[in-house]
DNA sequence: AGCACGCCGACT
DNA sequence: GTCGGCGTGCTC
C-alpha cells in the first residue's frame, strides 16, 4: 500500500497538497509535524502535515517529501481544527492562517546551508557516526546544502543530526531568508581540573603574581565560589574582576580556566514571587460570584467594570483557580495595553508560570514561548499576550480572559487571516470546553447585546476600588469660547485655569488629542489649495520636527513649502491640529514645566513607549500630550486632570461605529483621572456640547448610549442585528477596478438583493497608486452564514476566472471593525 | 505567493 | 541581432 500526507503550505492557496511518503515515514509521521516539500520548479517550503493517509491522488503523481523537520508534532490536533475554523469563517486559506499562527523561525524557506562553526572544538569521540560524517565533509568543503547532507547520510531525516551538531556548537545552519531559532547560550567558567587541589591553587596564585589582572580574576573566582554553589558566568566574573574578555581568554588558553556553556531560556522569570493574598472588596466578591455562577451554565461571561474598579484582581483569582486545576489560562490584551506594569504584577503573583507573548518579541523569544506552551505538561502556565497568542499550542486550556474586550485592535486588518481575536477566542475556548471572560469598562455593543440576550453571562463592577469617586466630567463649549475670544490657541480659558491649578498642586496632567483625521495640513489662504500626495488621494500632513510634508499612507514626503504650489501666494497656513501643535502651544504657555508627547512619532523604537511612560511615572514630565495610546492600562497615581482637546473629530468619523468608539475612547481617557483618593476632573472641549454622546460620556451613561446606538444599528441594519462582509477591490487601473466592482456587485445582488451595498469608493480611494472600491454585504440573523459564504465564494471563483479582471485583487473582510 | 514561460520594445 | 518588460498559468 502506498502512503501519503496532505500538507498545508504557508501560501495563499486554497488547497492542501498531497505528497507521497514511504511506509517507514508513514509510521513515523503524524499530523502537526513539519516537513519540507518541493513545490513548483525549484522552491522548497515548510509545510504542516494535516493528515497521513493512503488515498492515492487520481489526477497527478504525488511528489515525495524532501525532509522531515520534527520528531514530535509542533502543531496540536486542536490547533489544526482551529486553523481550519479560522480559514473558513474569515474566508482565507489555511496557509495564511499557518503564516500567522507559527513563529516565523519555524517556517524555513528554500535551501538551508550547513557550515562549520569557526571556533568549534571538535571531540571526535563524542560524535555519533552520522554526525562525524557531516563534520568530515565540512572540513573538506566549507558548506553543505541540506540535500547534500541527505545524500551523504543516505536518509531524509537529517535535521535531528544537524540539531545535535548545532547544540554542540559545531555547525551552524543558515537560511537564505529566515534566520533560524538560536538557543541562548551563556558562557560559564570553571577551574581547570589541574588546579583543583589546595596546593595547586597556591602554586597558581604564585605563578600569577606578576599578572595582576589574571590574578585578580582567579581571586574573584574563588570568592564567588565560596559564596555559593551556583555556576559562575563569564560575564559575572569579568564584571567583578573588572577585566575584559581577553584576560579571561588568556586564562583559558593557559588551561587555568575552562569554559562551558549552558542553554538558557530567554523568556524565563527570575524575580521573586511576592504573592499577596487577594482581598476582594464586597463589589468584587459579588462580581466574582456572578461570574462563577454564570460559568455554571454559559461558556462566556461579560464583566462590565468601570475603570480602576479592580477587574485585574478578579482575573488573577480566576486564573489561579484554573492553574490549580492543572489547566492553562490565556490572558488576552490589546497590544498597547501589554505594559510592563501589568506583566510585573502578574509575575509578582504567578512567578515563572507567566509567559508573555508579544509582537515586539524577537523571533527567538517567540519560539521559546511557543515551545514552553507546547511542552507545558503538568506545569500549567498562564500566557499573557496580544491577539496572536490565540495561536499558541495550548494543551489543556481552562480559561481565556479577553481584557478591554471592546478594542478594535483585536481584529487583524492586514494581512489575512483577518480574524477577531475576541471572537476566535470564544471558539477556541469551546474546543477545550473552557470558559471565556470578557472584561471592559465600555463593552462593545455586540458583547453587551449578547449578555443582554442571555447568550453570555454578565457581571458588573460599578464602584471604583477604594471607593474613589468617578471623575467629574465637565464639557467646555469651545464654539462659544471662540465667540467670546476666550481661547488661547486650542486651549479654552477653563482648561488653562484647571491646568494651572493642577500644576500648582504638583499634580500631573494628561491631554488627549486624537491622532489621524485631524493632522495638520497646509492650506493656501488665497486659492485654497493644499499639497496632495502624488500616489494617494490624501493631503500631505505637516510634520514640524522634520519640517516636512508627509503622506500617512505611502510615506511620500517633500520639504515644507513656503509658497503655495498652485498659485505661488506666500499666504499659507496650517489647518487642523495634532499632538505636535498642542505640545508646541503648551511649551509656550507653560515654559517652566516639562511637556511630554506620546504618539506614533515619539514611541518608535523598541523602548520608546516604555521610556515615556517611565519618565511620566517618575514625575519627570508634568503634562503629557498623546493619542489613544495613553488610554490603555496605565495607572498613574498623580494624575487628577485629563483634558480632551477636541471631542468632535472623533464623532465625525464616517463609520457606523464612530459614536460607540467616541464614547469608549472618552470614557477610557477620563478613567486616567483621579485613580487615588482625590476625585479626578475631566474637561472635554467640543464645538457640539449638546451631542448625545458627549452628554452620555459626561454622565457616564453606558446604558443610555447602548440603547440609543442599538436602535441606530437596528434602523440601519448593522451589527449586532446584521453581520457584515466587506469586499475591497484594488488595482492599478481605475476603470478595471470600477468594472470589476460592478461585476461582483451585480452577481451578489442577484442572490442577496438589497443586502448588497455599493460598490462605493472608500474615503481614500487611491493608495500607492492603487484604486480601491468596496462592496458591503449585510447578512440578516436568520440567513445561514455558511451558505452565504459559500455562495460568495462561488461568485469570487467565477470572478477570478475572468481574464480581463485578473489584475484586480479582492480582499474579503468578515466582520470588519 | 513565487516563479517560469512567453511574446513584444530599446539596446551592446 | 539580444536583454528584459510584466501578463498568464501552475504549483501535489
Amino acid at each position: 500500500m502506498s502512503h501519503f500526507v496532505d500538507i498545508i503550505l504557508p501560501l495563499p492557496l486554497d488547497n492542501r497538497f498531497t505528497y507521497s511518503i514511504s511506509k517507514d515515514e508513514a509510521n513515523f509521521l503524524q499530523a502537526g509535524m513539519r516537513v519540507a516539500v518541493p513545490f513548483g520548479k525549484s522552491k522548497v517550503y515548510t509545510g504542516i502535515i494535516a493528515e497521513v493517509h493512503n488515498r492515492a491522488p487520481e489526477v497527478y503523481e504525488a511528489k515525495p517529501i524532501s525532509q522531515i523537520l520534527d520528531e514530535i508534532p509542533l502543531v496540536t490536533a486542536q490547533q489544526l481544527k482551529f486553523w481550519s475554523w479560522i480559514a473558513s469563517y474569515y474566508m482565507c486559506t489555511e496557509g495564511e492562517v499557518m503564516r500567522a499562527a507559527l513563529p516565523g523561525a519555524f517556517i524555513l524557506e528554500s535551501e538551508s546551508i550547513v557550515q562549520l562553526q569557526k571556533e568549534a572544538e571538535i571531540i571526535e569521540s563524542e560524535l555519533k557516526d552520522d554526525e562525524f560524517l557531516v563534520v568530515e565533509a565540512l572540513q573538506n568543503q566549507s558548506s553543505l546544502k541540506i540535500k547534500e547532507v541527505e545524500a551523504l547520510l543516505d536518509r531524509k531525516s537529517v535535521l535531528p543530526v544537524l540539531n545535535r551538531l548545532m547544540a554542540k556548537d559545531i555547525v551552524i545552519l543558515s537560511q537564505e531568508i529566515y534566520e533560524q531559532y538560536k538557543p541562548k547560550r551563556v558562557k560559564y567558567i570553571k577551574l581547570h581540573e589541574n588546579h583543583e587541589s589546595e596546593d595547586a591553587m597556591h602554586q597558581l596564585l604564585d605563578e600569577l603574581s606578576r599578572a595582576h589582572k589574571q590574578r585578580e580574576v582567579v581571586l574573584n573566582y574563588f570568592s564567588l565560589k565560596a559564596k555559593n554553589t551556583k555556576p559562575i558566568s563569564a560575564k559575572e566574573l569579568q564584571k567583578l574582576a573588572g577585566v575584559t574578555s581577553s584576560t579571561l581568554k588568556s586564562l583559558v588558553k593557559k588551561n587555568i580556566f575552562k569554559e562551558y556553556y549552558i542553554t538558557e531560556d530567554r523568556v524565563s522569570f527570575d524575580g521573586e514571587i511576592t504573592r499577596k493574598h487577594i482581598e476582594f472588596n464586597e463589589y468584587q466578591l459579588k462580581a466574582f460570584g456572578q461570574i462563577k455562577a454564570s460559568f455554571e451554565e454559559k461558556t462566556v461571561c461579560l464583566l462590565h467594570g468601570v475603570t480602576s474598579s479592580g477587574k485585574t484582581e478578579i482575573y488573577l483569582k480566576l486564573i489561579e483557580e484554573v492553574l490549580n486545576e492543572g489547566k492553562q489560562a490565556l490572558y488576552l490584551l490589546p497590544e498597547i495595553a501589554l505594559t510592563t506594569q501589568l506583566i510585573n504584577r502578574l509575575q509578582a503573583y504567578f512567578g515563572d508560570k507567566v509567559l508573555v507573548f508579544h509582537s515586539k518579541y524577537s523571533m527567538n523569544e517567540r519560539v521559546e514561548v511557543y515551545q514552553n506552551v507546547l511542552n507545558a505538561g503538568d506545569d500549567p502556565k498562564v500566557v499573557i499576550g496580544a491577539r496572536s497568542a490565540i495561536f499558541l499550542p495550548f494543551q489543556k486550556l481552562g480559561l481565556i480572559i479577553v481584557d478591554e474586550e471592546h478594542e478594535a485592535t483585536f481584529k487583524q486588518y492586514d494581512p489575512a487571516p483577518r480574524y477577531h481575536a475576541r471572537d476566535a477566542a470564544v471558539v477556541l475556548a469551546n474546543f477545550f470546553e473552557a470558559k471565556t471572560l470578557m472584561g471592559s469598562a465600555t463593552p462593545s455593543l455586540e458583547s453587551y447585546f449578547n449578555a443582554a440576550h442571555n447568550k453570555y453571562g454578565f457581571a458588573e463592577l460599578s464602584r471604583r476600588f477604594g471607593n474613589v469617586l468617578m471623575p467629574e466630567i465637565e464639557i467646555v463649549d469651545i464654539k462659544e469660547k471662540h465667540r467670546k475670544k476666550r481661547m488661547t490657541g486650542h486651549f479654552s480659558d477653563r482648561l488653562l485655569k484647571e491646568i494651572e491649578e493642577s500644576l500648582a498642586e504638583g499634580e500631573q496632567i494628561i491631554l488627549f488629542q486624537n491622532r489621524r483625521g485631524f493632522s495638520p495640513i497646509l492650506e493656501c489662504n488665497t486659492c485654497g489649495h493644499s499639497p496632495q500626495c502624488p500616489n494617494c488621494d490624501v493631503s500631505l500632513t505637516y510634520h514640524s520636527h522634520s519640517n516636512q510634508l508627509r503622506c500617512h499612507y505611502c510615506g511620500y514626503h517633500i520639504a515644507m513649502q513656503q509658497r503655495c504650489m498652485a498659485c505661488h501666494s506666500d499666504d499659507i497656513s496650517t489647518k487642523g491640529f495634532g499632538t505636535e501643535q498642542i505640545e508646541t502651544e503648551l511649551k509656550a504657555l507653560f515654559p517652566k514645566h516639562k511637556i511630554g508627547r506620546m504618539d506614533q512619532d515619539t514611541t518608535r523604537g523598541k523602548h520608546g513607549y516604555e521610556k515615556i511612560i517611565t519618565a511620566f511615572e517618575d514625575l519627570e514630565i508634568d503634562i503629557l500630550v498623546g493619542t489613544q495610546m495613553l488610554t490603555k492600562g496605565l495607572d498613574f497615581r498623580n494624575v487628577n486632570l485629563v483634558g480632551v482637546m477636541n471631542a468632535d473629530n472623533l464623532l465625525n468619523f464616517p463609520d457606523f461605529r464612530a459614536h460607540e468608539r467616541s464614547f469608549q475612547l472618552m470614557l477610557q481617557v477620563a478613567g486616567r483621572a483621579g485613580r487615588t483618593k482625590k476625585r479626578g476632573k475631566v474637561l472635554i472641549q467640543s464645538y457640539n456640547p449638546h451631542h448625545q454622546i458627549i452628554q452620555q460620556v459626561s454622565t457616564n451613561d453606558y446604558a443610555g448610549m447602548y440603547k440609543e446606538q442599538l436602535q441606530e444599528r437596528y434602523n440601519y441594519k448593522y451589527p449586532p442585528y446584521f453581520r457584515l462582509v466587506r469586499l475591497s477591490l484594488k488595482s492599478r487601473d481605475f476603470s478595471k477596478t470600477n468594472e470589476a466592482a460592478d461585476w461582483i456587485a451585480k452577481a451578489m445582488q442577484n442572490v442577496f438583493k438589497q443586502h448588497v451595498l455599493g460598490p462605493e469608493f472608500p474615503p481614500v480611494a487611491r493608495i500607492r497608486n492603487e484604486y480601491y472600491k468596496n462592496i458591503m454585504l449585510k447578512i440578516p440573523q436568520n440567513q445561514s452564514l455558511g451558505k452565504t459564504k459559500s455562495v460568495l465564494k462561488k461568485i469570487l471563483i467565477s470572478f477570478n476566472a475572468i481574464s480581463a479582471y485578473r489584475s484586480v485583487r479582492v480582499i474579503v473582510n468578515v466582520d470588519p471593525v
